[in-house]
DNA sequence: CTGAAAGCGCTTACAG
DNA sequence: CTGAAAGCGCTTACAG
């Protein structure tokens, strides 16, 4: 057993030919006769060859890798999405780094320095407002970047997301659709401009073209996780006690929700109905199964890498639905 | 605006010094007066100078990247591990790199091969059987690999994981403790010989050593996820209704029985008690919340990663323990 | 069909 | 305190 890795010089030396001819054939290029070919591939497998992608990154000035940001790792959205972005990085023959930042803007702006030093050729960020900061630190990396349920209206990033307020919209007249008067919200975090704002307003104008008056103390704030659904949904019945269907800015959320009512006794749906939103596996895992807005989660990851390596900067806005299941009753 | 990244090279022009006295200055090391330091270090930051750790990493052989391998990345056992990797790689300077490799030979073979050629330092090979294959591709590419959550009996492979038969064994008694004698399993994958078979060992050794019939019938099979965990419940129901106890080898096996449960009009825990595997959030968001055996899954992962980055060959079990909620009653 | 040589952007002895 | 030079492991014109 040879104790360090052989290099091309190695089996250029072996196999007696350049290393030129021993690149061309690793990179299946042409320019050699059918003997030199079987030549080289013998040693190569005898010598247990493998080429080293760093030195060819640093002639090529190319890593196929990119690097991909996200505010958490372990909500099931968040898996989903990074689920989808690296299995299309993989069919493009790209790895992934990934880098939980925390929602902490000293760690993003690490994580992005050392991406910027391993030459990521891209970046996804996602889920996150996209400060001045972090836009003028990826300015200067001259990489691409595409944004991931995200947007930013100051700088021209491209995007792929679902129009949040479009899709609360929908969500809320789904309820007032099946007769749903007194319909309150879990908002995710109120000053998130992206995934906060929109949809508390989608929400808010549904109840109005229904017709219904649209209090803003019909919302109560969490932070799009569970535990702040449970205890953002308690806050709502607390104040609301008529209150007959919430609608919730997140999967884990409206889960939180179910806990409540079920907390105090409530049942779902048939004294409390419960939408939510994303349809993650959560959504399917609850009981009872949740209904939900639908985002297609991996597949926004997958469009992203394709946008990034396709050096697109067309946003996309994709196509939401709604996910029936048993946590909306229709009065 | 220049329009490519400055290199070593041209700080060194601008700041009239060699190349070698910014290296220098650029990782910390002493050699040079506090005036060319100043010099220097104004340059790099007016030029917008970052070191290519690329080309840094062809000399110095080191590339500050880890490749983890996991089965699937949306499960919330795979996604908070990744979340302990991440971070405890992060707190080294070290990135990881993604692989899923969906339980499947031809991908981890690919991964694999990618990770040797961009000069991984380390990979973690998470969950899954390490079969020959893999191991010979690893054993190749002369790189430590940590095993976590599961282990090799036939390669001297550090892991850090918990003892399954004696955790499994710990549930089941918390169960013939509180007076059910009629106790069901929904256990994993058969064939899986981590997490598969010594799971269910524990649970026969702990029905036998309570005086119980310890019946292969008992237990049905699953794949750890929700949908195979509601159906082997439902099968699990189906040949024994007398059952008054389920003991699920994994948290979304044990909240696809609490479905099951539902569907079928069964009160957890009146009727039926339900003790999960893994105590990830899953366990907190269900209904009710499930008790169930603990592991501390992020630290597993940072554990893995410090034992990478110290070269240490010390397996570690890690300690497991049971959380209480209030899925199980007690008879 | 094949090879010699330059060069990618760094670090690292070595010499002064 | 500082620099010239070699070298990391490749790829890429260029020449033959």
């Amino acid at each position: 057993m040879s104790t360090k890795a052989p290099t091309i010089k190695d089996v250029a030396r072996e196999s007696s030919v350049s290393v030129a001819t021993v690149s061309r054939i690793v990179n299946g290029q042409p320019g050699y006769s059918a003997e030199t070919l079987a030549r080289v591939t013998a040693a190569i497998r005898r010598m247990g060859y493998t080429p080293n992608a760093v030195a060819r990154g640093l002639v090529q000035k190319r890593t196929h890798t990119i690097g991909v940001l996200l505010p958490t790792v372990t909500s099931k959205f968040a898996s989903q999405l990074l689920g989808g972005i690296e299995a299309e990085a993989h069919n493009h023959d790209y790895s992934a780094i990934i880098c939980n930042t925390d929602r902490n803007g000293r760690r993003t702006a690490e994580y992005l320095r050392v991406l910027s030093e391993k030459q990521v050729e891209g970046l996804i960020f996602t889920s996150e407002f996209l400060t001045d900061e972090y836009e003028h630190l990826v300015e200067a990396m001259k990489v691409p970047m595409v944004l991931v349920s995200t947007m930013s209206r100051r700088y021209p990033i491209p995007y792929v997301r679902v129009d949040d307020r479009q899709a609360s919209y929908a969500a809320t007249r789904y309820l007032t659709e099946r007769g749903h008067t007194q319909i309150g919200m879990v908002s995710g975090t109120a000053s998130d401009p992206i995934a906060g704002r929109p949809r508390v307003e989608g929400f808010l104008q549904a109840l109005a073209d229904s017709g219904l008056s649209s209090d803003e103390s019909l919302i109560t704030y969490g932070d799009f996780h569970f535990d702040s659904g449970r205890k953002a949904a308690r806050e709502l019945l607390d104040r609301h006690p008529e209150v007959t269907a919430v609608f919730a800015a997140s999967d884990e959320m409206a889960v939180g929700a179910l806990s409540t009512a079920w907390e105090r006794g409530l049942r779902v749906p048939e004294d409390l109905s419960v939408i939510g939103y994303d349809d993650t596996q959560d959504a399917q895992m609850s009981i009872p199964p949740l209904t939900a807005v639908h985002q297609p989660i991996a597949e926004m990851g997958s469009v992203a890498v394709r946008m990034l390596l396709e050096n697109s900067n067309q946003s996309r806005i994709m196509p939401f639905s709604i996910t029936e299941r048993h946590s909306v009753k229709t009065l």
